[in-house]
DNA sequence: TTCATTATGCGATTTTGTTCGCGTTCATGA
DNA sequence: TCATGAACGCGAACAAAATCGCATAATGAA
């Protein structure tokens, strides 16, 4: 049988899911994904542990909504002025720093989203992959309009264009989510990986 | 106090170890990373679960020490009829193909690997990450060799060239390890992205 | 020998994510 | 009114990695 959307039970649900989400986001910032545990999470959020499962999978998906919510302003931020005539390669690069400078505020999410795809069969495996593949899809319809423009070589296979730019990205984040390199450092070896890619190695004759 | 290498504590511990490393690989092929439990690989090494800890602070680090062999042995492959004059790009490919040979039959320790670069702080972290800058190292020196015998744009920055390969084919083996591609598309992604990075994206005017 | 030191081994315990069985609440329909 | 079913909540229990305190064995120094 199915329930109105404004049943008790399922408002009831709603407000704990919400309260979860957010003693869950307060004590990952405060203490690190791994140092926050379920039993602080769900004292905080006012229930008991074993009812995070009525609406999260698991821990990780506690982190991932935060994750799905922090590209989608990303995306956003990166459409308010895009110059859809500029030329690719500043498009592309425009692109990675909106979604740097949100990532860069928190390095734990980069880290529990690539832990999350460690886990095949996991729910939260396939939801951060997915969300890559929109990540790529999204870069692949730029270079597709550079490609079109005649901005880049017909013979650009786009898809897996989109795919090299996302995996520089990927990588690179990977040293400075484990304290080994600032932010800044971490964005400039996104711009030179993307550079690289965009002029090529070989030397033209 | 210094111990003499051949005290008869220290032979004992490694007669444990290596106990350890072999149930530990059998039971890791039987039934994968995460089925096979520590109790079991201490009962088949014939130690108490606990002392494991006296060898390895994770169980990361039992299928850690077999990358590393694994890796040994892929650059003794690739080194085995290396064609040194060979243009740059070729090179290149041959030491990925190695590499993927190899890995390509256990997927678990591509996907351990890179879980392990999720636990900041640990040591097997960071084990795995200076195993990553080994084989960067290693693509450098490739590179460079080829930017100097003028096969290679002078501009390029070869670390940074090496570092963009690795994210390549890290990225590219991640949906394969989650069963989503089988091992050659993995192989062609790699190869894909590697052209696609020796030749550029821009259209040279 | 005796004592101190060091590496190793181990059972008990802790920690933490997760599962289970049962109860509660709330709308619906006969 | 009362049974039904669905979503939710909870304490107990489970599973497995990791820790702890203590015991044992091996060696060298006194």
């Amino acid at each position: 049988m199915e329930l109105r959307p404004d049943d008790g039970r399922l408002l009831r649900g709603q407000r704990s899911r919400a309260a979860i989400l957010k003693a869950a986001r307060e004590l990952f910032a405060e203490r690190g994904f791994d140092r926050a545990t379920l039993r602080t999470i769900a004292e905080r959020a006012g229930i008991g542990a074993s009812s995070i499962y009525r609406h999260f999978q698991s821990k990780e998906e506690l982190l991932i909504a935060e994750l799905l919510d922090l590209q989608e302003e990303s995306w956003r931020q990166f459409r308010l002025d895009d110059q859809r005539k500029a030329p690719t390669r500043e498009r592309v690069s425009r692109f990675l720093d909106c979604q740097h400078a949100l990532l860069a505020e928190d390095s734990d999410l980069t880290l529990i989203a690539l832990r999350a795809t460690t886990r095949p069969g996991a729910r939260v495996a396939a939801q951060v992959l997915s969300l890559n593949d929109r990540t790529i899809g999204l870069l692949m319809e730029i270079m597709q309009m550079g490609r079109m423009q005649a901005n880049l070589k017909r013979s650009v296979d786009v898809l897996e264009a989109a795919r090299v730019v996302f995996n520089i990205t990927q990588g690179a984040r990977i040293p400075w989510a484990n304290g080994m390199t600032d932010a800044e450092s971490c964005r400039k070896a996104i711009q030179t990986g993307v550079d690289l890619l965009f002029g090529g190695l070989e030397k033209s004759q």
